[in-house]
DNA sequence: TAGAGTAACCTACATATGTAGGTTACCAGT
DNA sequence: ACTGGTAACCTACATATGTAGGTTACTCTA
């Protein structure tokens, strides 16, 4: 009940990238993105984000302005949790493999990456 | 269009482990693993998945006999294009240590992915 | 061969989602 | 003080999805 839909996960990504933000502003930085909605479709998106609690509006003066109500982090870990769920049911490693077949990586981020399997390796023994 | 809602995968995924099955064996399948469906929401489901393309009906005498119609790679694949577009746009490296903190593999995993990349490290240089 | 069990097929209905049109209310400029 | 612009709020509507109830038709068994 709680999970974002893709159009609300674009309202959500200029929110979470720049802070309190009036519907103005909002639709300007969407428009910048490629985004073609009508004036309207955000409100909309941003009424329900409100209902669903992604989304705070603070009602001091107008016009109102909209902040995201919980980090991104929230979010993605949600979105990962159901992924794993449905489908890659039992193997979290067939998720990342299959995913870096299917993006490979740049060099550097396959490094970055190492140094967290490594990182990884370390707290497995921790007590 | 082609993409498949969370009651769908449930339902392929048990096409996928079998091949070609009667409704009677999919449904057995499904109780199998927890699941309390009417009888007539799995039929809903083939016959919604029969109009998207993913299932194939044998339709060579009664009862019909429903299989995948493409493989499961070719879904997982449409699903992680799909997180990484919306939910981690611009940064595959995130979406895939995200994930590792969020669940951390196993020992064996772990050794596994390593070996993964260091095969993206050779293809990396290939012509 | 008539009935019982199931499968196939059609229909339904509530909620979610994408997408937006009206109507009303408020602020800034003439 | 009136008006134009925008925001807030309400409503709408098509498609997708979860979930299933009827009705018809085919098959096996008594």
């Amino acid at each position: 009940m709680a999970s974002l839909s893709d159009a609300e996960w674009e309202v959500m990504n200029v929110l979470w990238t720049a802070g309190d933000l009036t519907l103005a502003e909002i639709r300007e930085k969407l428009k910048l993105m490629g985004n073609r909605w009508a004036g309207n479709t955000v409100q909309t998106f941003l009424a329900r984000l409100e209902k669903k609690g992604a989304v705070v509006v603070s009602r001091g003066g107008l016009p109102y302005r909209y902040g995201a109500a919980k980090p991104r982090e929230h979010y993605e870990r949600e979105v990962l949790e159901d992924l794993k769920k449905r489908v890659f049911p039992g193997s979290g490693l067939r998720m990342v493999s299959s995913f870096m077949q299917l993006e490979p990586l740049s060099r550097e981020d396959l490094v970055e990456l190492r140094r967290v399997i490594d990182e990884s390796f370390g707290e497995e023994d921790a007590p």
